[in-house]
RNA sequence: GGGGGCGUGGCGAAGCUGGUUAUCGCGCCGGCCUGUCAAGCCGGAGGCCGCGGGUUCAAGUCCCGUCGCUCCCGCCA
């Protein structure tokens, strides 16, 4: 017990020789090295004085460790919550420390120190003490290093991640396409204005123009990740001024059905993903993932007939409310035993021009929405890749054709039959964690009012 | 665009039918403690109850307006 006090007195005057981010070993890479000195850096998470003693939490971007001091190293570098450190010590396998282990100081270099009071508590106090949206979303650094919401945008990096490895798997190739655009794309949406030198631009509702016109450029298939705009003046736990789109679109198809199979198969390929990189974070979301069989398909007038019947709800023009989306999806949940939800076959006036209308029924359209959890989470289906028939569709929405040239020539000079989709990021990833407002999946949230951070 | 709810120290909340110095938890500052782990104990600072007006002897509390936030609908991912 002497030695160690001793031992604790000592290192004050010791230099941290040799550091660099070459040798900084990670938290999480702690285990191999004990018994060995080692230099981790972070952000103090906590500290609890223990008079003498004292323990140290530090915070990289890989976890969590305890350090243990004393009380002068402490206060000689008047350490507090969120300082940078660099921390020279040994790794010292115990089982009094959480993990197991922990790191006896012997040198600390403090590299930068919070200037302001903190507006908000970043460690674990944070996970049991509520804080309002509009606190998290104005501290938003702050609030994002708080571990468990910090772990929200990690999951979606590997939604976005597990996007392009599938479909560029698939044949598909990434595209980029311009957000500043001449027109709309498929009307009914406000859009933003944009002040395009001397002419009146605007800001891209979807690539689908563009998706569509590169599939006819002889890629087949194409997909993105790009921020999208809408301009309504929507305020809800569920909408975003701007949001990410993941866009595919392929070509060939024999109807919308291929592009069902193929979200669906990308669907189990990312749940699968998800739960072998991040099941700590859904634990900590108390959420689970179940992979999908198959995801049933069902025309939205058999949903409307089926919400009648069973839970009394009439549904006018078929198309559902919010509220028919939940029942629906609680719905396949007892006969299906799916989270998942294909409504398919909507009609004709809910659904964009260049949407591919049924032979059987024109009426109604070879499209489909992707419920998941009672939260519409994607929108596609097949287009219409006849010229003459797009035209038509263009003018009995009295749309101006001449307008639209750029894209209606993409129809003009040979295109294969062809459909895709888009799936909202931050509404999958809103509902795989299970999270009430999809601000708190969006990483710098754009809505009604906010425009900062 | 329509409807509902909420604005109380840095954060999260309590404050019943209006009645002395506005309460609690966390955080913050200072002190004590050598195994804490949502650490504990002791002490302290910090709020004109979003803003403006009204009713009243008296307003955080009631009324009107206003601003902000939030939720729902429409629309959508």
């Amino acid at each position: 017990m002497t030695l160690e006090i001793y031992i604790f007195k000592l290192p004050l005057i010791l230099k941290l020789y040799g550091r660099t981010m070459k040798n900084r070993v990670f938290i999480n890479e702690l285990k191999p090295n004990i018994g060995k000195k080692v230099t981790v850096g972070g952000w103090v998470h906590n500290i609890r004085d223990q008079g003498k003693l004292n323990f140290v939490l530090l915070r990289d971007r890989t976890g969590i460790v305890q350090i243990v001091t004393d009380d002068t190293t402490v206060r000689s570098n008047d350490l507090r919550n969120e300082t940078v450190i660099f921390a020279t010590g040994t790794v010292i396998e115990d089982e009094r420390a959480e993990n197991g282990i922990e790191i006896r100081l012997e040198a600390v270099e403090v590299l930068s120190r919070p200037v302001k009071p903190l507006p908000i508590l970043v460690n674990d106090k944070a996970d049991y003490q509520k804080l309002e949206l509009e606190t998290i979303l104005n501290n938003r650094v702050l609030s994002l290093r708080n571990p468990r919401r910090n772990k929200i945008f990690k999951l979606q990096a590997s939604i976005i991640d597990c996007f392009r490895t599938f479909f560029r798997e698939k044949g598909f190739t990434e595209i980029t396409t311009p957000k500043i655009i001449a027109t709309g794309t498929e009307g009914g949406t406000q859009l933003f204005t944009v002040d395009y030198f001397d002419k009146l631009a605007f800001l891209a509702q979807s690539p689908q123009f563009y998706k569509q016109m590169l599939v006819g450029a002889g890629y087949e298939r194409v997909f993105e990740v790009g921020h999208v705009y809408r301009a309504e003046e929507h305020n809800t736990s569920r909408h975003l001024n701007e949001y990410v789109s993941l866009d595919y679109e392929m070509g060939f198809i024999d109807d919308e059905n291929d592009v069902m199979d193929m979200e669906e198969e990308f669907i189990k390929y990312l749940f699968e993903e998800i739960n072998r990189r991040h099941g700590d974070i859904l634990t900590t979301y108390g959420q689970n993932l179940p992979i999908p069989e198959k995801i049933p398909r069902i025309p939205v007038k058999e949903s409307c007939e089926i919400l009648e019947k069973e839970y009394n709800k009439v549904t006018k023009g078929y198309d559902l409310d919010p509220e028919g989306e939940k029942l629906i999806c609680d719905w396949a949940k007892k006969n299906y035993n799916t989270e998942l939800l294909f409504l398919t076959e909507y009609p004709k006036n809910k659904r964009p021009v260049y949407t591919m209308p049924l032979e059987t029924n024109p009426d109604f359209t070879r499209s489909f929405d992707l419920l998941f959890r009672g939260l519409e989470i994607t929108t596609g289906g097949q287009r219409i890749h006849d010229y003459n028939m797009l035209v038509e569709a263009f003018k009995s929405r009295r749309l101006n054709v001449e307008d639209f040239n750029y894209y209606l020539d993409t129809f003009a000079y040979g295109m294969p039959p062809h459909g895709g989709l888009a799936i909202g990021l931050e509404r999958i990833t809103q509902q795989i964690l299970g999270l009430s407002n999809i601000r708190e999946a969006s990483i710098f949230p754009r809505d009604r009012n906010r425009l900062t951070p």
